[in-house]
Formats: structure tokens, C-alpha cells, sequence
RNA sequence: GGCCCCAUCAUCUAAUGGUUAGGAUUCAUGGUUUUCAUCCAUGCCAUAGGAGUUCAAAUCUCCUUGGGGUCACCA
């Protein structure tokens, strides 16, 4: 079975970068009918970890992505971690290390002083004298001095260190017994029965220290797929900095996460010419070899465009449904929400956008732009208009946009004029500037009453 | 700096030894529209550089250059 995992460490928030490996993970776990498993990194006590599981979860909720079984906590597990650290200093292939951590400091300033690669000299291997006294020792794995160490990375490819380069005795245990990093990685992740760990390549370095654990608790090694960054607009690691990093500043944005979960899987991997990308195609079509090797750079255009996309295919009930819950904006009615809804969402770039569009519909205008009225109200445009309220006056059984454009049509032919002579003034009449969907919508939307009213408001107060 | 990774339009990417190097986003222009947006059409724009291997190289090899990551009693 394929069981893959996603791993934060508690920062308070769900990174837009955690989100994709996230995606990926639950993608391959998925599609081979597997496991995707959470599990919290907090082994640093001093950070509040169930408040960050806590918005990871609400971010993943708010995605939709499902995680399997119940989330490990790291820091509920220094039992299981004592045990093999036991077990390793038992078999020998763990050591104590009374080194202080000012000699510690010294030996690296020394190292670096003649230009050596700063690393643990080892001088407590193979110690069997008298402890020094008043030190909490801190416990190193006997790591391999020499040779080759190959990862056969699923994205990457064959890559190689020599041991003598990156490795050294490293610490898995703190002088406070608590265990570090690589060490817990690599136990949870052969606990947890994790067959594909699928991270982020910033963590290529990481994994020879993690195989020494694999290989000396004698643990089967997962396959690894490293995958590339994301990139800001400068060529750097996302960070806090750029802005928007934290998943749920999207959702008040106004992106859609079918949007969102479309545009990262994109990033770094493709199918042909594909763009659009429901859950379900993901689901069938993604496979983690495929992902490219490179950095891809962040560019929030293409989700802008994918969001838009989104949003226009959206039925007008899930659109209602959102922007009553998000926004708080309510449209009423069977007719309005249909008509109103079709048209604005061709016209919105995000949720919030939609939502500040509607109330620019139904609720009459309280001034009228000055460039527009300049524009549209010239000639005869009130006259125009009050030949307008007569025709909708005397006319039965508007409902439709068509109903509308109907009485439109039927103006300008026995006016003899042009379109726009009706089109122009009209709309500064109802909505107070130019721009904004068809008119017919627009009165289909307030109906008829209203758009009297308006008209009539209009040319008292402009004529 | 050591080690590791990477390199096709501005951006996301396709092309797994043979293509006029394709698509998408952005941008520009035109069309549609009463207006704006949408939509449609068109256009601009790329194989980092240099050696090799080969009949043939974006693709394989090497070098250079550039970028990134990582080097903790953080994760």
C-alpha cells in the first residue's frame, strides 16, 4: 500500500508551499487507493502545537483535502523515542558526548579559521574514561566516515554524496534528553509505515543523516521525491515576506480552492497542454515522476486567471451559497439570483469582487459620475428617457433580460436612433456611471418598478 | 566558502536524437458589446555560453557562467 504523509512544523499557519507537497501527497496516496497521513513536527515544546494543527486542519477542510487516521503529534512521542535511542547506545551504534557547547563553539572557530568544513571531531566515539562532571551529555549515532551515500530520489534521480563531505557524528538526543529533527523524522516516518515521502527538495541535504537512522535501527528506506521550490518573483525561497504564504489569506482574497489547488499543481508538473484541472483529473492523472526538476516562480497571474475561470463555470447556487457564508451578501430570489448571478460572474476576478459588484446593482445609485453624465446625457437623452418610462409604463409582463431588451429595441426603431442613445443615458440613470452588464439585466434585476423609479430620479435631478 | 540541486518565451510549461521549438498566463492590437468586463482573433517573446558525440542535439557528455538549497543541542 502507498502511504504517504505531510509533516508541518507549527508555525501558526499552513504555507502555501505545505500546501502543494500536501496536495501532491494526498494526490499519490489517493490515487493508488493508500494512506495520506498528518503528523505535526512540534518536538520544540515552547511553540503552541495544538493551535497550529488546528489551522492546518482548517486550511486542509477549507480545500478540501482529507488526511487518514488520527494526526501524530511528535511531541507525544518521547517514549517511543527514548526506546531507540536505548536501543542504540545499547547496540554501540549511539554515543553519550560530554562535549560542552562553548567547546563545541571554539572547535567550529577553529575549524573555520584554517577553512575546514565545520563538523563534530568525534572525540567521544570511542570514550571510556570518566565522564566530566557537571555536563548533561547529549547523544551522537556513529555515522560512516567514508563512503558513497546514494539517494535514488523519484524526481531528482540518482544523487550521490560521500559521506566524508556531509556527515558527521550528528546529535540526536539534546543534553535535555529531548531528540532532534532527523533523527524523529526518519522513526515516524518507518513507523507511521510511510512508503513515499514526498517533500520539499530543501530537505535533499537533510536525508543522508536520516538514512543513517533508517540504516541503523534497520528500517526499510521509503522512496523520496524531492520536489522543487517555489520560487518568489526574485529567484528566492518563498517567504513570509512575499506577502500572502498563509493558505487561509486566499480564502479572504476571494479565491476559490479548486482554483487554488488547480494552479499548484501546475507548478512543476503538467499533462500535455492541459490548464484546467478538476480534483478528479488530478486524482487519475497525477504521478510524482513526473514532476520537473526546477524552481518554478510564484506568479499569481495565472491564478487570477484560473480563479476567473472557476468562478464563471460556478453554478449560482454555490456562488449564492458562498457569498451569503463569506460575505455576508445575500441576494434575494429566485430571478435575482440567476440573472444577477449570471450576470456578474463573467465579470469577476475573485469572491470579494463579486460580492462588492452587488450591492452596486440593487441599491440605487446616490450620486451620478460626472465624466459619465457629460458623456451620455447630451441632446435629446431625456427626452429619450421619458419616452423610455412611457413604453415601460404601458408595458405587461417584464421579466426576462429579453423583456427588456425588447422594449429597448422597440424604442430605438420608432425613434430612429442609434443604440447608444438609449443605452448610454440609460445607464448612467440606473447604476450612476458607465460601465457595469447589460442594461436588460440590470432592470430584469431591480424590475420595473425600481427602474422607473430610478429613470425618473435620474432626469429630475439632472435635466 | 564546502556539499548538493537546477537551467526552453517576462511567468507556468510541452517537445523523452529529426517540429517553421507547441500551449497557457501576462502584454499589445483588432473584433464583439450601449459601456466596462467576458469572449473571439491576431501579434510580440525562449532552448544561458562554449566545446565535443552524431548524418542529425533543446534533448547525450564535458567545461564555463548564472541561479537556488543546505551546512545548529531549529524543524
Amino acid at each position: 500500500m502507498v502511504v504517504t504523509r505531510f509533516a508541518p512544523s507549527p508555525t501558526g499557519y499552513l504555507h502555501i508551499g505545505g500546501l502543494r507537497t500536501a496536495l501532491l501527497s494526498y494526490l499519490w496516496a489517493r490515487r493508488n487507493g493508500g494512506k495520506f497521513l498528518l503528523r505535526i513536527e512540534d518536538t520544540d515544546k515552547s511553540r503552541n502545537s495544538e493551535e497550529a494543527a488546528l489551522a492546518i486542519v482548517e486550511a486542509f477542510k477549507w480545500v478540501g483535502l482529507e488526511h487518514d487516521d488520527a494526526i501524530v503529534y511528535q511531541s507525544a512521542r518521547d517514549g517511543v523515542y527514548a526506546k531507540y535511542i536505548l536501543q542504540l547506545l545499547d547496540e554501540g551504534k549511539a554515543y553519550k558526548c560530554y562535549m560542552s557547547k562553548d567547546e563545541l563553539t571554539e572547535l567550529r572557530e577553529t575549524q573555520m579559521a584554517n577553512k575546514e568544513r565545520t563538523r563534530y571531531d568525534g572525540r567521544y566515539r570511542d570514550f571510556d574514561g570518566t565522564p566530566p562532571e557537571g555536563i548533561d551529555p547529549v547523544i551522537r549515532i556513529k555515522a560512516p566516515k567514508t563512503g558513497e551515500i546514494v539517494i535514488d530520489d523519484g524526481i531528482k534521480g540518482r544523487v550521490s554524496f560521500q559521506a566524508e563531505d556531509i556527515l558527521d557524528d550528528f546529535i540526536i538526543a539534546r543534553g535535555d534528553g529531548s531528540p532532534t529533527y532527523n533523527f524523529v523524522v526518519a522513526i515516524d516516518d518507518a513507523l507511521m509505515g510511510v512508503t513515499e515521502v514526498i517533500r520539499g527538495d530543501d530537505h535533499l541535504s537533510n536525508t543522508p543523516k536520516q538514512m543513517v537512522v533508517y540504516r541503523a535501527l534497520g528500517f526499510d528506506l521509503p522512496k523520496f521525491y524531492h520536489v522543487p521550490m517555489i520560487h518568489n518573483a526574485d529567484g528566492k525561497k518563498l517567504s513570509k515576506r512575499d506577502g500572502a504564504t498563509d493558505v487561509m489569506a486566499y480564502k479572504e482574497m476571494g479565491y476559490l480552492p479548486e482554483a487554488l489547488l488547480n494552479f499548484l499543481v501546475r507548478l512543476g508538473w503538467s499533462n500535455g497542454d492541459q490548464e484546467i484541472f478538476s480534483l478528479d483529473e488530478m486524482l487519475t492523472l497525477f504521478d510524482p515522476s513526473s514532476i520537473n526538476k526546477s524552481a518554478s516562480i510564484y506568479n499569481i497571474d495565472k491564478l487570477d486567471w484560473l480563479n476567473a475561470h472557476y468562478i464563471k463555470n460556478s453554478t449560482n447556487t454555490a456562488l449564492a451559497t458562498l457569498l451569503h457564508e463569506s460575505y455576508g451578501v445575500n441576494v434575494h430570489g429566485h430571478d435575482q439570483k440567476e440573472i444577477l448571478l449570471d450576470a456578474l460572474k463573467e465579470r469577476a476576478k475573485n469572491m470579494k469582487e463579486l460580492a462588492e459588484l452587488i450591492p452596486g446593482i440593487i441599491e440605487a445609485p446616490t450620486e451620478y459620475d460626472e465624466k459619465a453624465v457629460k458623456k451620455a446625457f447630451k441632446d435629446d437623452a431625456i427626452a429619450v428617457l421619458e419616452a423610455f418610462v412611457t413604453k415601460l409604463e404601458s408595458a405587461e409582463l417584464l421579466h426576462l433580460p429579453t423583456d427588456y431588451h425588447h422594449q429597448m429595441e422597440a424604442l430605438v426603431s420608432e425613434m430612429e436612433i442609434g443604440f447608444g442613445k438609449i443605452g448610454m443615458p440609460l445607464r448612467v440613470a440606473l447604476l450612476g456611471s458607465m460601465g457595469g452588464p447589460g442594461m436588460d439585466s440590470v432592470m430584469a434585476i431591480i424590475g420595473k418598478d425600481e427602474t422607473i423609479a430610478r429613470i425618473k430620479k435620474a432626469v429630475e435631478t439632472l435635466s
